[in-house]
Parts: structure tokens; C-alpha cells; sequence
DNA sequence: AAAGTACTTTCCTTATTGGAAAGCGAAACG
DNA sequence: CGTTTCGCTTTCCAATAAGGAAAGTACTTT
């Protein structure tokens, strides 16, 4: 039916859509919009990563760590076949998902 | 965040689409459109109409039992709802989901 | 040395889902 | 009549999944 169960669960589906409107994401950024706490994100953001989804960059800024999201090649392909599928079961209702 | 938990299941998303189309449908057509087994079917309805989402009407046709579902005015608002949520996330990524 | 930052992992409990199989009431069949 | 069949419904049974709380890690700052 073309959903993909890694993206289709609401908290990783909204990280995958931020994730591809930008380049990298910086986690504390995703945590507030996403409204998760940190053990959250960080569970959803390693099983997007163990899907191949994700890739998690970890570096500093000054001397304080930080960790960044970017959606790999693969992810932004299973995000774009997921909201293909979204659209071919909402356009069955006659509404529409789709870009113009 | 406005996904409706109760629409948001891959299995009932596709229902509710489906009867979002039609007047009323029988059980084994959206069983086979849905692609699922008798009692998968069967207790995501009972969890729809549970959730007031849907109407189960039972009949004969001839002489045999037949089930009907139908989307409540209610549930109808709330794929709507859930639909508007589901562009709102989409959007953020750039693409859309939206009618026209 | 103690506290704080930025996450990560563990622990635990609750919820959800699906398949298989048994159940059920009515009708059709030999 | 007794047995199947039809059209679902319900039960039983794991398998996951998900979140909150709290502890842990590796540094850095105070």
C-alpha cells in the first residue's frame, strides 16, 4: 500500500518533512519544533538513521557538542514514494495532496 | 499536531478515504479494496464507529446478511481535520498536499 | 569539586496490530 | 433434519512500538 511504517508514525513523519526542507537540522532545533523531549527525539532519530533515512553528524560549536539531522538521499526517496502513497489514498476521497 | 490517532493507522486511513467517497460501503468491497482479512476489517470498524467516525448499518440482501459502513458527519470532519493536518506537515517540506 | 550541557540509554508500563482460529446466527443443501 | 456455507465477530496470542522518568556519558564551565 506504499506506506512506509518507518516514516508514517506522526513524530518521525514530521522530523522527515523538516528534515527535507532543510539542509541539516540542528537537534535542539527539531526537538522544539517537533514538541518531543530528548529521549524522544533521540530514539526517533536513531531508528531513522538504523532505516538508512537519517544521517546524524556530531560536532561541536565552540566547545559545546551539538548534533545535526539531515535526511540522506534515501530518506528524501522513502519520503517522496510515502506522501506519493499518502496522496494516492487521499485522492480516493477526492481531495488532494498533491504539489500544484 | 492534529493528526487524529485514530485515522492516522495506515489500515483506517485508506477506510475513511474510501467511505469519504462514497455514500456507503458495502464491508467485503472495502475489505478487498483495503486489502485486508474479515477480522481486520471488522475491528477497525468496530474501533471507527467506537470512535463515532463511522456508521455500521446491517441488512440482507435477499436473504443474506450484509454490513454497510458510512462515514458519520463526524467522521467526515475529522478526516478532514486530519487531512488539513497531514498538508500542514507536508508543507513544511515544501510540497503540498492540498486540493488545487 | 560540583554543576551544567547535550544528548543517549535503560527501565518499565501501556497500547496497538495482525494472524489464526473458534464462534455465531441464519440460510442453503443433501 | 443434520451439516455446510456465508458473513462477519470475537477471542487468543505473541510481536512491536511508544512514551515518560531517570540514570548515564563525556565534556566544559564555574
Amino acid at each position: 500500500m506504499g506506506l512506509d511504517p518507518v516514516i508514517h508514525a506522526p513524530v518521525r513523519l514530521q522530523i522527515v518533512a523538516l528534515l527535507a526542507a532543510a539542509e541539516e537540522a540542528e537537534f535542539a532545533f527539531v526537538r522544539d519544533q517537533v514538541e518531543v523531549s530528548d529521549s524522544v527525539l533521540s530514539k526517533h532519530a536513531s531508528a531513522l538513521e538504523a532505516a538508512g533515512y537519517v544521517d546524524i553528524r556530531k560536532g561541536y560549536v565552540g566547545k559545546r557538542p551539538r548534533t545535526w539531522l539531515k535526511l540522506s538521499a534515501r530518506g528524501r526517496q522513502a519520503y517522496l514514494a510515502h506522501v506519493a502513497a499518502l496522496q494516492a489514498i487521499v485522492a480516493r476521497s477526492g481531495l488532494r495532496l498533491t504539489p500544484e
